[in-house]
DNA sequence: GTCTATATTCCGATAGAC
DNA sequence: GTCTATCGGAATATAGAC
């Protein structure tokens, strides 16, 4: 029987670098502090994981899953018609967002920054999506990742841009969380706009 | 008479120092890099500015301004209607951000992670504006950020997820440049319709 | 103004005791 | 597995000659 209620160092040691990575990048991040926020010492995380760059890529990994990977099962699924998708895509990101505000920020600066290199051909699996077929159906003019651009943009950006607006004085903690909340129900109707123009 | 076929030591460090900060943000810049790439030696960056931080901010400074100055000329014209001053800014955005791609993800970025902090109201500048006027007057219910979000989102946000397209294989640099061209006269259209759903 | 050389701090990683 | 102590290198900044 294990133990509940206490995590084991190793989880300790990756919680935490999941914190100040995120918060701080990878430059950013001294292992220092992460030892210090799990609450262990320096030379642990030197013994759980060969280096800083390993643990950052076992991070950065995970994040790059939980930013992109609430797409695939959307695209695939065969039951829900294109505005029933747009939907789907507002309330998942939407919901995932609101828990993890930093997490495109950090996974859209540290790829361009070329810290992580993975290669992993979406290309096909969205050519071959039911939703690619719904929209050449529905609009076959448009590009299809012209359209995703724009779909992921509505999603995506106001977190992007959220530390931005908020030192403009143009949005608060509080009215952000009711926008987002609002937007839900806005982006398919928007989607679905942009898609028959 | 000014020579004008080359710069001062001064101005060659700020422009070698826009490039680095902006390719490698400022926790991954090291000072050795930017007199490297200036090609001056390391003393003279900190005989002309006191420290990496205060260079930074120089940069940071300008690069805010270039990223969000865009807007309030735009933002208040009154000789444009809401379609033309969606074109305005998709055309002033595509321009700048097809010369300047990675702009956007280092601003936003590094305003997240609160290495520079400036104190710009924008609230007032955005509700006062003629841009406000209309956008009330076609639709009353619609907040002016949450459009805005949506308007920025449209514009900028390929810009940011680029990276990340290109390393998934659903972009190359030639594409992406046709999409961006094609995307000045989508992006009035998809405003417009936004704006009346 | 510009350089070389260096002071000083910081940081990733390891040695070695328990 | 976990800790303290420390090594070795890297990075910012400055001293001082020219």
């Amino acid at each position: 029987m294990k133990k509940l209620k206490e995590a084991s160092t190793e989880e300790k040691i990756k919680e935490a670098a999941r914190r100040v990575f995120t918060e701080k990048g990878y430059s950013g991040t001294r292992t220092r502090d992460i030892a210090q926020e799990a609450g262990i010492n320096l030379a642990l995380l030197n013994y759980y994981f060969r280096s800083k760059q390993k643990l950052f890529e076992e991070v950065m990994l995970e994040k790059v899953i939980k930013l992109f990977g609430l797409l695939s099962p959307v695209f695939y699924n065969s039951d829900s018609n294109l505005e029933e998708k747009f939907e789907e895509i507002a309330n998942l990101y939407i919901d995932m967002l609101l828990e993890n505000p930093t997490l495109p920020t950090f996974v859209l600066s540290e790829l361009a920054k070329g810290h992580f290199a993975i290669e992993i051909p979406l290309k096909e699996m969205i050519t071959n999506s039911v939703l690619a077929d719904q929209i050449k159906k529905q609009n076959p003019d448009i590009d299809p990742i012209q359209f995703l651009f724009s779909l992921l943009g509505l999603v995506v950006f106001p977190f992007i841009g959220k530390p931005a607006f908020r030192q403009f004085g143009l949005t608060t903690e509080t009215d952000f969380t009711k926008l987002m909340q609002a937007r839900r129900r806005l982006i398919p109707v928007w989607a679905t706009a942009i898609l028959h123009s």
